[in-house]
DNA sequence: TGTTAACTGTTACCTTATAACATATCAAGA
DNA sequence: TCTTGATATGTTATAAGGTAACAGTTAACA
């Protein structure tokens, strides 16, 4: 299990590396990453942090990249359908994937001081929701697991 | 660790012992469980499913006790702030607590079929994200734990 | 070159939620 | 008894998040 999000990293080749290994699982799974799709992810992946869907969208109105909601929104239903980025439901707010290569459970720390979002994967079956559902007979299709609190910097910073 | 929500069970007594729970709590911490309060809780638990705040609202305007939406969401924060209600952040919706005695970390089984919700609650500290957590060096205020998929009743239904 | 499939553009609208301010109630203290 | 403060409700207006429906574009390919 890894954490990322709390490091300080090379953002620009995490950047880079991130499109790059997307561009690849497109091409391999025959998805198109189009220009509107492509910059909604890379901005994801500058900011580094939960946006709203009007703040993307307000972003790709200033590049004239599309003006209306409805071409954010396919945009992030192409990105979150296939793993390249995730909603955040607590906040309304999407978040790049962290590691778009592999199909996993992903749960977040969420900084309520900074909002910088950490993405951690959990096996479900290990988990403690995962051994609740199986005893209640229940199907998991999909799973929610987010917390909110301070990260180790804010805790820092608000002694 | 206790599942409710799929089983059949004494409905009536469920929430006449929920709202003697609710009220005895607040009498005891000095809360006001007012009409308006006190009749959004009611409905939670007699529909038993998780219902968005404008279907309360119907409700309630139905009743003469308030027709806009300050009305209910201020009855929802004091129940969901006090742990007698919980929101699902993934339905944007709101059920009672099951176990409002007792705080706790609650996570949701909810039926993408028939919109039933299952309560369940998990020791944060034994789970894969209060570890993960805590070892990320993240402080954990709330939590969100949610998972979507089948009951036994539906998956027996859909064959 | 016509047809199809996938994507984008746009209008209009719906759902969810909150800020701000006015009013009401009630209990504790001057 | 008055009045002050705390708590709750009533109401208006609007912000924030999201989608249905249809028109237009582009690229691949028979």
């Amino acid at each position: 299990m890894t954490t990322i999000g709390f490091e300080s990293h090379d953002h620009t080749a995490c950047i880079k590396g991130n499109i790059a290994a997307v561009d690849a699982q497109c091409t391999k799974a025959g998805l198109q990453l189009t220009p509107v799709r492509r910059r909604v992810l890379e901005i994801l992946l500058q900011e580094h942090r939960a946006m709203g869907a009007y703040d993307l969208l307000d972003m790709l109105r200033d590049e004239g990249l599309g003006s209306q909601p409805p071409v954010v929104y396919r945009a992030l239903d192409f990105l979150v359908g296939n793993g390249f980025a995730h909603k955040i439901e607590r906040l309304n707010a999407f978040v790049a994937c962290t590691d778009p290569t592999t199909d996993h459970a992903p749960t977040f720390l969420v900084c309520r001081s900074c909002s910088t979002v950490a993405e951690t994967h959990t096996e479900l079956e290990s988990g403690a929701l995962g051994q609740t559902a199986a005893a209640a007979g229940f199907k998991v299709e999909s799973t929610v697991l987010e917390a909110e609190g301070l990260c180790p910097k804010c805790q820092d910073a608000l002694k």
